[in-house]
RNA sequence: GCCGGGGUGGCGGAAUGGCAGACGCGACGGACUUAAAAUCCGUUGGCCGAGAGGCCGUGCGGGUUCGAGUCCCGCCCUCGGCACCA
């Protein structure tokens, strides 16, 4: 141990002690409570950035607070290594995606090593590898036996000019990327996973982790997955066989409907008799309609989020099977095929998309729901039915209220007619109740190179053939050609497309879409547990021990996508019989994103190349040491919050790790002749008792065990931020406790081992390697986690309260004083001490106290007249 | 529009209904130094005061309470998500 503090020194030695010892590599141990701390996993684009450190740092506090406090922590990492970048290395720069994967790994696997967090190594799973995307396709294997995957025709963004699948992203403002052709929508034959299946379940189980997940998360969900209730009604069309089906949620308001409208994609749409007047006019607008779409515009140029509604009459007449009106079917490009059924019934009186629908097309509006209002009574409030049918409609009324104009059902609430009225459209057989979810089912196929390949195959005598598990896993080809343009590159490679059928053994073509990497996200923690077995997705005694994940941290921008798909694909795995509970994370920590000033703007902005803002890990730890960056990103915002990066402030960690370093080699001779001493007379280390204790001992000692209190909650609570402060103040107590160690007292000295131990042990989680090189020079061996290992401090109770409280004494509720009292003094000593305290005494005297109020160890208030 | 989170010094941010601004950054003053850096000490919400101290102060307006940054009601501003979802 060096008198001077060698970040680098310190770090590389450290990391090598940690490596050799297999430091953090942790097995099932019965017996020992264990703990899962997961980190969302990188997508290795090659190097780490702040945001990175700031996820790690976080996780890595927390496995060492949980590894400190005696929990068996599994604490691994890998790689999210599918996906496109791999693939435009290959397209640009002609780079096998395999070998760029592989490099970029490499190196980001060293700068984390230099971080020093605190991984089981031989934990690391990467999902590129035939080891891993195997299990990929097993699961997906699984699902087809369950009908759980399915085909079917699905729009893709396709450029014509290039020939070539877009991705959204790569199609915004409805041009090509690349090119700038416009861009045409496809249909081509797809995978998905019936994530809808669990729609109902993936609402109820937020029950479970409502404790532990952000709220903001949870609402997200629960708006994505958006279920309504409503029914279906079904609308007969005139001179046809056809019936139109429609859901509403306000079946109360079915007597107001004055037209049906279809989505411009309804099947109905092409069914209008050929020698309708209106049918070229029907046509042209679906054409319209479909061309803007496609070009993502069909928005108001104005900036408003909203297109004008727009729509044609069809000439087709339906039939209000409740009231046997007649109303006319019109298509309109507000109403989507998406969603429902692709067909609305339109209530412009009470739904105010049909309100200014009708009111542009001079449709009828007839309000059919009167407002409830109350009129005040002597007995009490009487509810009192009232229309108001003089005032012209401005707007939808879309509340509750009571039926009117409504047939036999006029003068029933909203509330009843609604479940009534279902229940007569169910018995009359014109309608049913349903409940709507907004969700959609899980597009997974891909149609790219760099993804696990979907294990099908397709043989013109037996059709769709799963690829037997035995054949597992289907390996992707080790080169195919990049061009950019084109079908997936797999269609390319004749030796992967060209197969058997494992049915007939005719010859065959194997499927050349590839899945979403979402796929392989959304159980890569289970791997973690057995990452290793061939025979098997995992040893379901393994996972059973290590899941569900205790602590998982990562950006609020996962909040829908992989959050979702990992809590469907738990409960898939469930009924799969693989694991027994319903949801896989207990608890979520969405960090905020690590911001740095724009030159030139003042503004803060996420780090980024193109904005030339961003930080340089590598850089930052070489200049600070990797303790203090870590230090610095979880003490300078809460987690949750945008962290802006400044480097005056990691300056501040620097010297804060420096002065406890500096403070802890003053007293390391000291306290190890103290050591010595007890080798000789086993006594010395034995607390001493309170009289011994110089004063300033025995303040240093109450803030040592309140520092322990704090910080332990803190923790808890994920409150790093004040956790650190807290941190300084006790190295601050320490560094005013200015008692020269050779002449300190066994009794302050014992004080000051407590202090520093305490302190140095409760940094472990900010600056293991600082905090592991001071234990040493505490005198330990063996390291915190080894030979006679640092335990997170306890504290006792009685030093961490008992201290001397200013009370505040009012009189008539001014504040007039203070009196000193411990948390346990007598509320009569306290009126007591309230009352013949000086101060008060000249507000009080000579008046007459009417009242005392005492609240222990908050408030005394003294009313006088 | 709907849902969710916020508004506290120059800045990041602390405060189970109980001394607002912990801790840190920055700034200012001082010590050391030929000088600078580093380090150490002090000051740092505003106003008044030589000082002790006093008054004001947590987006705005009300309310509850002995006591409100915190709880309740009504606004304003802001960030994020969703949005023609029937």
């Amino acid at each position: 141990m060096d008198e001077k503090y060698y970040p680098e020194k310190i770090e590389e030695k450290w990391q090598r002690l940690w490596a050799e010892t297999g430091a953090f590599e942790v097995e099932e141990r019965k017996g020992q409570p264990r703990f899962y701390c997961l980190e969302m996993l990188p997508y290795p684009s090659g190097f780490l950035h702040m945001g990175h450190v700031r996820n790690y740092a976080i996780g890595d506090a927390i496995s060492w607070y949980k590894r400190l406090q005696g929990f068996n922590v599994l604490h691994p990492i890998g790689w999210d290594s599918f996906g496109q970048p791999a693939e435009q290395a290959a397209i640009k720069r002609g780079v096998n995606p395999r070998d760029w994967t592989e490099e970029n790994i490499a190196h980001m696997r060293g700068q984390m090593k230099r971080l020093g967090i605190s991984y089981d190594w031989r934990r690391e799973t990467a999902a590129h590898r035939p080891d891993y995307y195997k299990w990929d396709q097993w699961f997906f294997l699984k699902m087809l036996e369950r009908g759980l995957a399915y085909k079917r025709l699905s729009p893709i963004n396709w450029c014509p000019k290039e020939e070539t699948v877009l991705s959204n992203e790569q199609s915004s403002g409805g041009v090509c990327w690349r090119c700038g052709t416009p861009v045409e929508r496809r249909d081509l034959e797809q995978w998905f996973i019936r994530t809808t299946q669990y729609a109902e379940q993936l609402l109820e189980d937020m029950r479970e982790i409502e404790a532990g997940w952000p709220e903001r998360v949870l609402t997200m969900q629960r708006n994505w997955i958006g279920r309504s209730e409503g029914a279906y009604v079904d609308f007969p069309v005139k001179e046809t066989d056809e019936r139109v089906r429609v859901f509403t949620t306000r079946i109360d308001t079915i007597y107001g409907a004055t037209a049906v409208v279809l989505a411009p994609d309804h099947p109905l749409v092409t069914k209008i008799p050929g020698a309708s007047a209106l049918k070229a006019d029907v046509e042209r607008f679906v054409e319209r309609v479909r061309q803007e779409r496609a070009a993502g515009t069909g928005r108001t140029i104005t900036g408003e989020d909203e297109a004008e509604k727009e729509g044609v009459n069809t000439g087709l007449i339906a039939v209000n099977p409740f009231s046997g009106e007649a109303v006319p079917v019109w298509v309109a490009n507000y109403v989507l095929m998406e969603y429902g059924t692709g067909a609305v019934m339109s209530v412009p009186a009470h739904d105010e998309r049909d309100f200014e629908f009708a009111q542009k097309y001079s449709l009828p509006i007839r309000r059919v729901i009167a407002p409830i209002t109350h009129k005040e009574e002597p007995s009490g409030m009487e509810p009192r039915l009232g229309l108001d049918q003089s005032t012209e409609m401005t707007g939808a009324t879309t509340d509750y209220g009571v039926l009117v104009n409504s047939g036999d059902w006029s003068g029933r609430l909203s509330e009843d007619a609604i479940r009534e009225m279902t229940a007569f459209a169910e018995e009359k057989g014109f309608g049913e109740g349903k409940v709507m979810y907004r969700l959609r089912d899980w597009g997974i196929s891909r149609q790219r190179f760099w993804g696990a390949p979907i294990p099908v195959i397709y043989c013109d005598g037996c059709g769709t053939v799963p690829v037997p598990e035995e054949d597992l896993p289907v390996m992707l080809p080790d080169h195919a050609e990049f061009t950019g343009t084109g079908q997936s590159p797999l269609a390319g490679v004749a030796e992967f497309v060209n197969t058997t059928c494992p049915k007939c053994s005719g010859p065959a073509r194997r499927e050349t879409d590839t899945m979403d990497t979402f796929v392989d996200s959304s159980w890569y923690f289970f791997r973690y547990c057995d990452p290793k077995d061939d025979a098997r997705v995992f040893a379901p005694a393994k996972v059973a021990y290590w899941t569900p994940v205790d602590q998982y941290i990562g950006g609020i921008e996962h909040a829908v996508m992989h959050l979702l798909y990992t809590r469907f694909w738990t409960k898939m795995m469930r009924d799969l019989g693989l694991v027994s509970f319903n949801e896989p994370v207990r608890k979520l920590l969405t960090q905020g994103m690590v911001t740095n000033v724009v030159e030139g703007t003042g503004e803060w902005k996420a780090m980024s190349k193109s904005l030339g803002n961003g930080v340089d890990p590598d850089e930052m730890i070489a200049a600070y040491g990797s303790d203090a960056v870590r230090l610095f990103t979880l003490f300078a915002a809460p987690p949750e919050n945008e962290l802006r990066w400044q480097e005056t402030g990691i300056e501040g960690a620097v010297r804060f790790l420096r002065r406890v370093y500096t403070m802890v080699w003053r007293w390391s001779e000291r306290l190890s002749a103290a050591r010595s001493a007890e080798a000789d007379a086993p006594r010395s280390l034995a607390e001493p008792s309170m009289e011994e204790f110089s004063a300033e001992a025995r303040a240093l000692r109450r803030k040592t065990h309140q520092t322990i209190v704090r910080i332990t909650n803190d923790f808890d609570e994920l409150h790093f931020n004040t956790s650190v402060a807290a941190l300084m103040e006790l190295s601050n107590a320490l560094g005013e406790f200015n008692a020269e160690p050779a002449r300190a007292s066994e009794a302050d000295t014992y004080a000051v081992r407590e202090a520093l131990e305490a302190l140095v042990v409760m940094l472990a989680p900010f600056a293991p390697h600082a905090s592991e090189e001071m234990w040493e020079g505490l005198g330990h061996e063996g390291g915190l986690l080894g030979g006679d290992g640092a335990r997170w401090p306890r504290a006792n109770e009685d030093l961490a309260r008992k201290e001397e409280l200013e009370i505040p004494v009012q009189v008539n509720g001014r504040l007039r004083s203070r009196i000193r009292a411990t948390p346990d003094t007598p509320e009569e000593e306290l009126r007591r001490a309230a009352l013949t305290d000086e101060r008060v005494r000249s507000f009080t005297d000579g008046r007459e106290v009417v009242k005392v109020i005492v609240v222990p160890q908050r408030l005394v208030n003294i009313v006088v007249k």
